[in-house]
Formats: structure tokens, sequence, C-alpha cells
DNA sequence: TGTACATCAGTGAACGCGCGTTCACTGATGTAC
DNA sequence: TGTACATCAGTGAACGCGCGTTCACTGATGTAC
């Protein structure tokens, strides 16, 4: 049965926030186009007559996680702070929570196996993560430039997220230790006080 | 048809030094049991012989690479220096070495996803390369504790790799950038000269 | 505004394929005497 | 040292299953007159 354009352009919002949100869960391989279609309410054939393929369905989604989270940080009415956005990236509910975060830290691996869309959308998403940081940073007592700093630290709290990721089921001391450690430093290299 | 013990051990070892590199290269869920056996000369029944599942095997290959990766930082006669150490695990050729490369940085979001055994391994891991980056460290200009700086400074050289990876394919200057950007600061951050 | 009909988002049965896994069998190895 | 035989690493055919994908069909929508 046809539905009405809002309703179809409603449905294929639902069909890629689900497979965002699965994809960064279980991994793309871990999910299936019956599962994402089932849980956005629809059958598979209504995912293949919006995106054609999984692998397109899959680069949309990488690409539509990204935007989003760029956005978040772009509609802010006053710019964050380092601290808060240390506090938000680097917390233990974010770590436990791979639906709901970051596809950087979360689809990791995956994206640089992916094709040169995907590698595009992330580069943007990257460099916005740099950017937004960039204009966040005080005086540090170092010889690098605001950029430099800026992309290192990105890359230490993707990293840092990644890495309690992995440590946390068998080890949840180190794992916290972990977070904060990376939040202690980068905030120390941004020229925020130590908290 | 029987082999000898030595033999056994040996195509045991091969099976798991396969695994490891595929894995790292194409991701768990990308390479079949079948692939594994014949890139290691053997027979799937041969594998199931040994590990006696996939999931079995995908921990001792994740254990394995990690254990090797300790190993070679571990039977140096004189400790690397910071510089060395970054040279090597920031390089564009590491960057494009994914079967040969830190199964920290290759796989990533899947060892997130594995059991506790798996990130038992990750732990030491990452516990090691954080000692190893300790014991390199000289006087910085910053209040975080000598520990402090070592974990965050493997976050960012693992998460600087990976966010290289996810670059490259679209944005290669960017990608260069990154690398060069991660090695000054965590440089800096570890008291060395920066270079 | 009312009627006729082309459009097309979504349905659901069916497809081939490759996956992980099982198992009866092989035959050289390694041991017991 | 030589013979008999139990062991078991490895082979390869076969299995069911779930995957991504196709396609004939449905029927409300949206348009043309």
């Amino acid at each position: 049965m046809k539905v009405t354009r809002e309703k179809a352009a409603e449905n294929r919002e639902k069909l890629l926030r689900t497979a965002g949100r699965l994809f960064r869960e279980r991994g793309v391989d871990g999910v299936g186009v019956a599962e994402i279609s089932q849980q956005a309410g629809l059958t598979h054939g209504a995912l293949y007559a919006q995106f054609g393929s999984k692998d397109a369905l899959v680069a949309e989604a990488l690409a539509d996680g990204l935007r989003r989270g760029e956005e978040r940080l772009a509609i802010r009415a006053t710019p964050p702070t380092l601290a808060e956005l240390l506090g938000y990236y680097l917390s233990t509910e974010r770590r436990d929570d791979f639906g709901g975060s970051c596809p950087m830290a979360a689809s990791f691996s995956e994206i640089g196996r992916q094709d040169e869309t995907v590698s595009a959308h992330f580069s943007a998403g990257f460099e916005q993560m740099v950017d937004t940081l960039q204009a966040t940073l005080g005086k540090a007592p170092l010889a690098s430039s605001d950029r430099q700093r800026a992309i290192a630290m990105s890359a230490a709290m993707i990293g840092g997220l990644a890495v309690a990721r992995g440590t946390v089921k068998s080890n949840p001391d180190f794992s916290a230790e972990i977070l904060a450690a990376v939040a202690a430093v980068v905030a120390e290299v941004g020229g925020s006080p130590a908290r």
C-alpha cells in the first residue's frame, strides 16, 4: 500500500536511526536487514525500496550518525566549555551506551574499512570535533599549535573512550581510571585548570 | 592422517597467526573459517579439531596478537625511547598495514563486544603499553602524574592511528596531519623535545 | 468539486548462497610388549 | 630392535540456517481532467 510522502520520509528516517543505533551496538556485520526493518516497524522490502542495498544503508546510516553528532554541537546557544565536553564524552554512562554514543568511537574499525564516501563523512565529523575543541582552548605551557593540540585531544578522547570499553568487562576499576586520566591530561593540555 | 606433535603445534600456530591477521584486516565477521583454514594450508576440519568453534578461535587469536605485541616490546635489549615509539606507531606505513599492526587499534570496536576473556587480554596489552610509555617519560610542565600522562598518551596514540585510518581514503593530507599532530603533542606531554 | 486512473511505498513469499558446524573416515604416529 | 595396535590430527562430504536480495503484488495517494 502507498503512504503519504510525509509518512515515507518518516519511515526512511526511522530506518536510518534504527540502523545507526544497531550498527553502533553490535557492528555492521552483527545486524541483519530483517532486524533493522522489524525494529523500525517495517518489512525488509520497505528498506530495499528506500536504500537499494545494505551497503548503501550502512554508508547513509554512518553519515547520518556523524551529521547528527555535528549538529548537536552546532545548535547550542553558548558553546560548551572543555570541562563540559570532557565530562559528557568521557563518562561511564557514555562508555556503556554504545547505541547512543559517538559513531567515531563505536564504529571505529569498521569505518576504516568502508569506502570513500563514509571516509569523507568521518573526516567532516572529526574536523568538527577538532574545531569545537579548539574553540575551548586556553593557554597551556606547550609549544604545539592550537590546532595540533585540538587534534591530539580529540584523538585521545576517542581512543580513551574505546579503550575504556575494551577493558570494562574484565577490569572496571582500570576502565574508570582510564576515563579519569584521559580527562585530566586532556584538560591540562587544553589549558583548563585540572579538576 | 595423523601428523607429528610438533607439526600439529606448528599448524595451530599458523591458524592463530593467519586468523589474527585476517581479523585485523577485515574484521571478525568479515572472514570465515573456510578462508582462514585455506590460507593456513589446512581444511576447516583441522581448525575445529584445534579450536572447537570460531568464537574460541576469535578469542585466542585476539589474545595471541596482544601477547605478541607485548613480547615485541619486552624482549628489546634497550628500552625504546618515546620518539622511537611514536615514529613507529604513528607512521603512514603502520596506518596502512591493518594486518601487521596493533590489534588494539585494528580490532577496536570488536574487542568491546567480546567477552571477559578477551577483555582481560586487552587490559593486559594496554597496561603493558602504558608501562612502556611511562618508562620513557621526561619532565613535562604538567600537574598530572606520570601514570595519568602515560594512559592519556596511549589512548591518543591508539585513537590517532584509528582516526588517521578513518580519514585517509577521502583526505590523505588530513590523515597525515593527524598522525603528525598526535606525535608532536604526545612527545611534548611525555617531556621529550618537540621534533 | 468530483471522478478516473497512474504512481509508487510498502508487503511478504521465495531465491541462491555462504556461513558455522558435524561426523564418519583416514592413515601416519607413538606406545606397549 | 621388531611387531601389533590404539591414538588422534586432519580430511572432506554433508547439514541446517540465516543472510542479502528479488519480485509480483497491493492499495492508498496524489494528479489530470
